[in-house]
DNA sequence: CGAGCGCTTGATTGAGTTCAAAAATCGTGG
DNA sequence: CCACGATTTTTGAACTCAATCAAGCGCTCG
């Protein structure tokens, strides 16, 4: 138990097995199905959650279209979050639900508060986790201003070749904001001009 | 000089005068001319840019097409810069430059690490600048996943109407990732419907 | 004061959407 | 293990929003 999340944890902050024992004791871990849902509009984010195993998602619902738009996955050593909410203590716009069964690890203020008294490590970590997430929602607000779908697709699977393998298409497309028959469209025809993705 | 600077700084951060003036005695600050650029691409982001007085953008341009995506703006009280290669000492992908005349103040790696030690509240509110940044991201891409240009638009000019006076509506257009005809029309047609954006 | 820049307008094109329906795949219970 | 229903993907045709190309107007600022 834990396993994943102590590697994980240890490999980012360098504490003793004791020290991880310690900060651990209180930590839930938990397997839910796929289709549990974690987060949803309204609620206060007060977990992140450290994929053990399995695939999340983080998703907003259109409110005058309807439509989901798919924020960000999170597989194996991702944490998935909202991290605004949690931080500001308001409301989040966000869905978070398991795509597979998974097993995820609840990471709260109590944990993230002991780890930061424990080593100043885990400050550094942490802020530049936050350093990486800007750069990444920087690369693709970029990506989503100057590239087309097909661009767009060509990106995902090179960042994310394992993840496109694993979650239904139509939730690529949700995530490069075009529709599913549009990416279909999209493969189709990097298929006709020979390109393999793997 | 500085005073906008210290006002900002001493609302965020509890410091004495003395203190401050301790702090900002290396502090550079410069007058610089339209046009000036401060960032390019290559360049690794060695400062911060408080505008002082005057308005600053990022921007990236597409290699392939040469077109100009804005990513920012910053006018009197806000910081621009390249925060993950700043972080990361990587080179940035971004211009920087000034659409109008305008006061800077330079703010390196010297100053925060010196306003750190001094104030345990810098950190915190460098904390809280960060997880806005991600939270403001956030909502943009969530509106460049959900919404039309016309809705990208009136959320542009409600959250920005001070900037959106300030700059050529053609920028307007480059923020809003559509073009400057495009930006035309959907304001004609805004028009006609008799919303009146002030 | 005129050359260039920014904005508008028009005509055309094109990328991606929508709607509909068929084909393929998946998952689950018998 | 198979079969059947549900979900996902594909395909087609019409349509729409925004891009492109081109021309003209008005400013300003050099």
């Amino acid at each position: 138990m834990l396993q994943n999340f102590k590697q994980y944890f240890q490999k980012n902050v360098q504490i003793t097995d004791e020290q991880f024992a310690l900060l651990s004791k209180d930590l839930k871990s938990e397997k839910i199905a796929k289709h549990t849902v974690l987060l949803k509009p309204g609620d206060v984010c007060k977990h992140s959650f450290f994929v053990d195993k399995g695939l999340l998602r983080s998703y907003t619902i259109n409110e005058t279209t309807g439509k989901e738009h798919i924020i960000q996955f999170g597989s194996e050593n991702w944490i998935v979050s909202d991290r605004s909410s949690a931080y500001f203590n308001e409301p989040s716009d966000f869905f978070i639900d398991a795509i597979e069964d998974s097993t995820i690890v609840y990471i709260d203020k109590e944990f993230t508060d002991k780890a930061a008294e424990i080593s100043p490590l885990f400050r550094q970590y942490n802020e530049k986790a936050l350093h990486n997430h800007i750069r990444h929602l920087q690369k693709r607000i970029n990506l989503l201003l100057s590239a087309s779908a097909e661009q767009r697709y060509m990106d995902f699977i090179r960042l994310y070749p394992d993840i496109m393998l694993r979650v239904p298409q139509w939730m690529v497309a949700s995530y490069l904001g075009i529709t599913p028959e549009s990416l279909s469209r999209v493969r189709k025809e990097l298929a006709n001009r020979h390109f393999k993705p793997l």
